[in-house]
DNA sequence: AGCCAAACGTA
DNA sequence: CGTACGTTTGGCTG
């Protein structure tokens, strides 16, 4: 029979690939709502679903072991014996996993004395036997030496268990040079730490295969110990019987008893109310919608099994240009209404070629500079006709690098998975392919210099890309859709601005103060040491303990992991329980060096015209904000007078008249006025009074003129710390007072300002019914742990609850002011430059004679950008460097 | 080389 | 026992 005809049996070590899948899922991200942790589950579950897609078994069945304890611990009891405590996190998720399966209609199969890998060698050799294609995914190299004309090995990769390697006779040839039934001679000479089993001194793995090579096996090796000269012989010969023993122990039992034949595992249907059931205890949403495709094509192919559609596979690239490739353009988009996908390729940092695709068919285009012939496609790509892309900032960047520029960029599927989960990192095309999609795009590895596998061409990811769009948007509540189409679709080419136009730095400004600041850390640690008799890294807090609390003797500070926190506030409890001129010097050193880090990162940065150009994530945070990074232009220092002269150092660029700042004063307690409704608030806002002082003089029951500072640094803690979820505790910590007195204050506060508690608490509330929380735009922040029945986690969940909304529509207002700034500075033709944005503020060049208009523009789009019901205030400052420029 | 934790800069 | 980020360093692990 050939091959394709033959039946496939798939069968799985469960408990080696559960556990790899749990150390390749941070246990963290994974939780339901009961705490229990599922990463082992959902990576187990994830591979599951990616063979049933790629290798299609008609038979299949999961191993598990049944205890710690198999007939080779009964002859060996040290098997194994490195193993330590199962981790907790991943007790309870096997039992868990085995449900889902029977769930998902799969067999599950266990056998006294006997390990799971036992299972699948029997089962593979019955298999090949009985004439099935045989797949055995296992985490254990043992299982090589199953590998067969019939049989196939997967094993994991490093990077997680989604990621399979193939291993036949061929590979294993390649991989280790010799044939598959000759490994385990190799793991018994070598040994297997992980399974505690000693191997002969001084032999690797290159000294066993030449040795396999010259002998043929295991035993002619032995037999001709003789022969082997050097230390590695008298080492064979002196520990022969640790190979021998190894040999007998890894080898696997084909002749278990079992319950089932290899005929009877054929695939089941899937249970869907059962699947359902156990995914949403798992709260695996996207996990569930691919099995539940699965459970749907399998019906499909049996109930039309004739008529059935040809399935969606990647449509062939065609290569195009000239007329051919502008018919193309117009048919596929319809005259430039229809979206098609679109990915740059580009190479060495300029555009090498384009993909184009529509639904059903896909084009790649080469592309160099100075080529004359592909002026349609430059026309389309200018213009609005929209395009589908995924992560489009870098790759219209790179575009406008050479030359090209993308208009109608309608829809960034990085985007819309981001806003459908804000959590963690970005996604990339990849990995939404492969999270969404469940397929495998395959990519180039920089780290092969002969890759496997060729990577996608441009086309098939922009077709991905399409396909993402088309499944996004499905998904995206009309909230989210709108907050993507209104506020980050347009945002993109303004931060694709910013971040090519950059900001000047003087380096020499940089380059005095990191010589002033180096020398004060060393003048500082050289005191620091004298202080304490010996020189220490300073920077080490692991060293810092040794001398604080062991040779010092001071009392212990907060605990963390690693013992005792050195932190800076630990730093000044301990200065006032325990003065110590070493304190306040450590505390300088660290000052200095952290100023001189931030200097270098921002140094190394400045290109040949002298400016810095950051990179903004777009899709970075929780909330909606944007981040920036390489370098970080969202923390240069200003609360210090050295650190404004850091600040000092971005200045206006060359042939531009000043630099200009515009920042929103209390956005976010404006915000929170808007959002809870709070007369008392609201009428702080409207009243043109200080806020602080407004408040301040409610809650002390005395006029705004008669507010002490002191009354006024308490009132703007608190006032600051509610929208953070802050504690009486906190605060107390915060201000240095009683518990007693900071709870009394934040009473107080509450009795004058009833219904921001009232809104608070609403917040976290309907977040807890929802899953949910809502900016004033429709942004939205999922999360799971505000049920959990952890304390930490739910306290913790709450408190980001309380903040997403109004951090989160602070961002969404910033945003909107400055799309409307950037389309109004181009409408009115100004030459003045968008070139940060920080969180509330946002940084411009003014070009000569412009400032009076940019200032105007400036005001108008930030105050309006909502209409609130307290008013947007705008502060603008001018000056020569960004530190100048402040107010 | 790659990862984590600690520390600390900003809004 | 206050939210949201990014970067650097030390120290450990593979």
């Amino acid at each position: 029979m050939p091959d394709s005809e033959k039946p496939t049996l798939l069968v799985i070590d469960g408990h080696s690939l559960a556990f790899r899948a749990f150390y390749a899922l941070p246990v963290d991200s994974f939780q339901n709502r009961d705490g229990q942790h599922t990463n082992a589950i959902h990576g187990f579950l994830s591979m599951l679903i990616l063979l049933l897609q790629n290798e299609k078994p008609t038979h299949l069945a999961v191993a598990f072991d049944i205890s710690r304890y198999s007939f080779r611990t009964r002859e060996y009891p040290e098997y194994k014996g490195t193993r330590g405590e199962t981790p907790p996190e991943f007790v309870g998720q096997v039992p868990l996993l085995q449900e889902a399966l029977h769930a998902m209609g799969v067999t599950t199969i266990t056998k006294e004395d006997y390990e799971a890998d036992d299972i699948l060698a029997t089962l593979a050799s019955q298999g090949a036997a009985d004439g099935f294609k045989v797949f055995v995914v296992s985490g254990d190299r043992d299982a090589f030496q199953m590998i067969g004309p019939d049989v196939t090995v997967l094993y994991p990769s490093a990077r997680g268990v989604s990621e399979l390697k193939r291993y036949d006779r061929d590979a294993v040839v390649e991989r280790y040079g010799i044939e598959p039934a000759q490994y385990p001679d190799v793991a018994a000479l070598v040994g297997e730490t992980s399974d505690n089993l000693i191997g002969v001194d001084k032999v690797g793995e290159k000294t066993a295969v030449k040795w396999l090579n010259q002998y043929g096996s295991l035993d002619a090796i032995l037999e001709h110990a003789d022969e082997i000269t050097g230390v590695v012989g008298e080492k064979l010969r002196e520990q022969k019987d640790r190979a021998i023993r190894n040999r007998k122990l890894n080898r696997l039992v084909t002749d278990v008893e079992l319950p089932v034949r290899p005929a009877q595992l054929v695939r089941q249907p899937i249970n869907v109310p059962a699947v359902r059931e156990v995914f949403d205890k798992l709260q695996f949403k996207t996990l569930l919608d691919r099995v539940l495709k699965i459970a749907a094509a399998d019906q499909g192919a049996d109930a039309v099994a004739e008529s059935a559609p040809e399935a969606a596979g990647i449509p062939v690239i065609h290569t195009l240009i000239d007329e051919e490739l502008a018919k193309w353009i117009n048919t596929q988009s319809d005259h430039g209404r229809k979206a098609l996908g679109l990915r740059v390729q580009t190479l060495d940092g300029a555009v090498s070629g384009f993909g184009l695709a529509a639904a059903t068919e896909t084009v790649y285009v080469p592309w160099a500079a100075d080529r004359p012939d592909y002026t349609a496609l430059e026309a389309w790509l200018v213009s609005d006709s929209p395009k589908v892309m995924t992560g489009a900032k870098i790759q219209l960047k790179i575009a406008r690098d050479s030359g090209l520029d993308i208009g109608g960029i309608a829809y960034d599927t990085m985007l819309a998975g981001w806003l459908l989960r804000p959590s963690g990192k970005a996604e990339t095309l990849e990995s939404q392919v492969d999270y969404y999609l469940g397929e495998q795009l395959q990519q180039s590895d920089p780290n092969q210099l002969v890759p496997e596998t060729e990577a996608a061409s441009p086309a098939t990811e922009a077709w991905y890309s399409l396909r993402l769009g088309d499944y996004l948007s499905e998904k995206l509540d009309a909230g989210s859709l709108s907050v993507l189409e209104t506020i980050e679709m347009p945002l993109v080419p303004v931060l694709a601005t910013m971040e090519r136009t950059g900001i000047t730095v003087n380096r020499g400004i940089l380059g005095r103060l990191t010589a002033d600041l180096g020398a004060t850390a060393a003048d500082v640690a050289e005191k620091a040491f004298a202080e304490i008799g010996r020189e220490i890294n300073l920077g080490s807090p692991k060293q810092l303990q040794e001398v604080l609390f062991d040779q010092l003797g001071m009392p212990k500070t907060r605990s963390n992991k690693t013992g005792f926190s050195t932190d800076a506030a630990s730093l000044a409890d301990l200065q006032d329980q325990n003065p110590h001129p070493f304190l306040d010097l450590l505390l300088q050193h660290r000052d200095a060096t952290k100023l001189m880090q931030i200097i270098a990162s921002i140094d190394k940065a400045v290109d040949q015209g002298g400016r810095v150009h950051t990179t903004y994530e777009q899709a970075g945070s929780a909330t909606g904000r944007i981040a920036s990074n390489d370098p970080n232009l969202q923390n240069v220092p200003v609360k210090t007078e050295l650190g404004r002269e850091i600040r000092s150092a971005f200045e206006c660029g060359a042939g531009f008249e000043t630099l200009l700042t515009a920042d929103y004063s209390q956005v976010e307690m404006r915000i929170m006025a808007h959002l809870s409704g709070d007369d008392g608030l609201i009428e702080a806002f409207n009243s043109g009074e200080d806020l602080h002082r407004f408040v301040g003089a409610r809650i002390f029951h005395v006029d705004p003129a008669d507010v002490t500072p002191v009354m006024r640094t308490k009132v703007k803690a608190m006032s600051y710390g509610l929208a953070y979820g802050l504690s009486a505790f906190g605060l107390s910590k915060q201000l240095r007072i009683e518990v007693s007195e900071a709870k009394a204050l934040m009473t107080d506060y509450f009795s004058r300002f009833g219904a921001v508690r009232d809104y608070l608490r609403n917040v976290v509330e309907q977040a807890r019914v929802d899953g949910y929380t809502t900016t004033i735009y429709g942004r939205r922040r999922p999360f799971g742990d505000l049920t959990s029945s952890n304390r930490v986690l739910r306290d913790n969940a709450a408190r980001q609850a309380l903040n997403s909304p109004i951090q989160g529509s602070a961002a969404d207002i910033l945003k909107l002011a400055m799309i409307r700034i950037d389309a109004d500075m181009t409408e009115r033709g100004l030459d003045s430059r968008m070139l940060l944005q920080v969180h509330d503020e946002l940084v411009f060049d003014v070009a000569a004679g412009e400032l009076e208009e940019l200032t105007a523009i400036v005001r108008d789009r930030m105050a309006g950008a909502a209409d609130l019901r307290v008013p947007l205030d705008v502060q603008v400052g001018t000056g020569a460097n960004w530190d100048a420029a402040a107010h």
